[in-house]
DNA sequence: CGCCTATTTGAAAACCGTCAAAGTATGTGG
DNA sequence: CCACATACTTTGACGGTTTTCAAATAGGCG
């Protein structure tokens, strides 16, 4: 159990609640419950009930979709501070994906109906959510362009990249999630990724990847042959 | 040149000002101005700078982008009522997408500045925009689910499902248009409908597709071999 | 040390894109 | 009303990229 100070203090460094004063940030802290998932944990399955809006504490979830043959396919990472469950929160239908943690996780999650009775007295919290949905349809788009119309090679760097812009150089994914991130396979990654690192463009140890040569990436991601 | 009546019935017909009262909508009014386009014709350019937010009053607009070598890849279809040109507006940062008319229209613009101070006042408005969003991110979580792992085959199912559950059984594309939403080719695309034509899945005459077995489709939908 | 997961490599085949050419509607102007 | 231009549709053959299947290696943790 954790205290109300410390769930404002969570709540706080989130970028959609930045707006808020002291007070409103307390009275958003007395609806939220404090919920733990351990390594790969499921938060909620696709199709679930809206019930929970969550923001993270502490840790990283990842969202996930299934192909009709059960393949995995990645559709995004959340990290501190950031929400998510909002689509079928807002649309009040069941979730469009599955919520997983990838690492222990500490979450604060808001219940549905107090959360919207909360966001229609609090306008600017709500431009800071529309803000916020806006950066993540514009990534989407990029996404359904690049899984659309580019090569595998360049869908990697380019996803590398979008990643990095994120997370710095040091990227903590394993050749599998790269793969579900990208619409590919394993193994198709890591013949592209092998050829990269005997090139310098990047470094690997298990599971952490490190890019070494942004700029040669960027060539890749642009598809000019043989850089 | 249209009314200032005009613009309130047109405004009125759109989901995301269902809320306001007639003064309210009047407001509004005054801040859009109306703008014609003829088929063909960009309404802005990918990357252009983020100055206007558009409602379409009547006819029908194309968010495409570009692959590396040039190929354009559609990334959603807009009709009357609906609103782009908002991912930019609310980031301000350059359009994601060019917008392009399909076909005759006409559309309301309203300066970026002017709407975002609107919308501060209209947390109901906030709230409808935020309920669009999440429903654009919940299709294209959808979208990238299947290009990332389905065949072509199921993406052109789905794409047809889709799009009929929005617009109806009869859906005015042509096979080049519906390959630039599911990420393929022209060819590939008429191969795989001309066996559903043979079929009865479908019918269609030039830039007409109209579907006549829904059940047969989402069996397709599905991945189910021979069908 | 031994297990489990991540990584690697190879070979064969499938899927789909590419290229080339031709057929068929629709509309236009003479 | 016909002839032509244009865009959409169709078909076939070929080949490349990527997946699939199988098996082996390597690194980290209890």
């Amino acid at each position: 159990m954790i205290s109300e100070t410390q769930k404002v203090e969570i709540l706080s460094r989130s970028f959609i609640f930045s707006a808020l004063t002291g007070e409103e940030l307390t009275g958003l802290a007395r609806m939220a419950i404090e919920r733990r998932f351990t390594a790969e944990q499921f938060i909620f399955i696709e199709e679930d009930a809206p019930d929970w809006f969550y923001i993270i504490a502490d840790g990283k979830v990842k969202a996930v979709k299934h192909t009709s043959l059960g393949k995995e396919i990645i559709i995004a990472f959340f990290g501190n501070g950031e929400m998510f469950g909002e689509v079928a929160v807002f649309e009040n239908k069941p979730y469009p994906a599955s919520a997983q943690a990838v690492s222990e996780t500490r979450l604060l999650g808001i219940r549905r109906e107090d959360f919207l009775s909360f966001l229609v007295k609090q306008p600017l919290v709500a431009l800071g959510i529309i803000n916020v949905l806006a950066g993540r349809l514009r990534e989407a788009q990029s996404r359904l362009r690049d899984l659309a119309g580019e090569r595998v090679e360049q869908r990697l760097a380019r996803m590398l990249l979008m990643l990095s812009a994120k997370l710095g150089a040091e990227l903590p994914f394993t050749r599998q999630e790269l793969s579900d991130m990208a619409g590919t396979t394993t193994e198709t990654t890591i013949r592209i990724l092998s050829q990269w690192k005997s090139r310098k463009i990047i470094g690997s140890v298990r599971g952490r990847i490190t890019i070494l040569d942004e700029t040669k990436l960027r060539l890749l991601a642009e598809g000019r042959p043989r850089v």
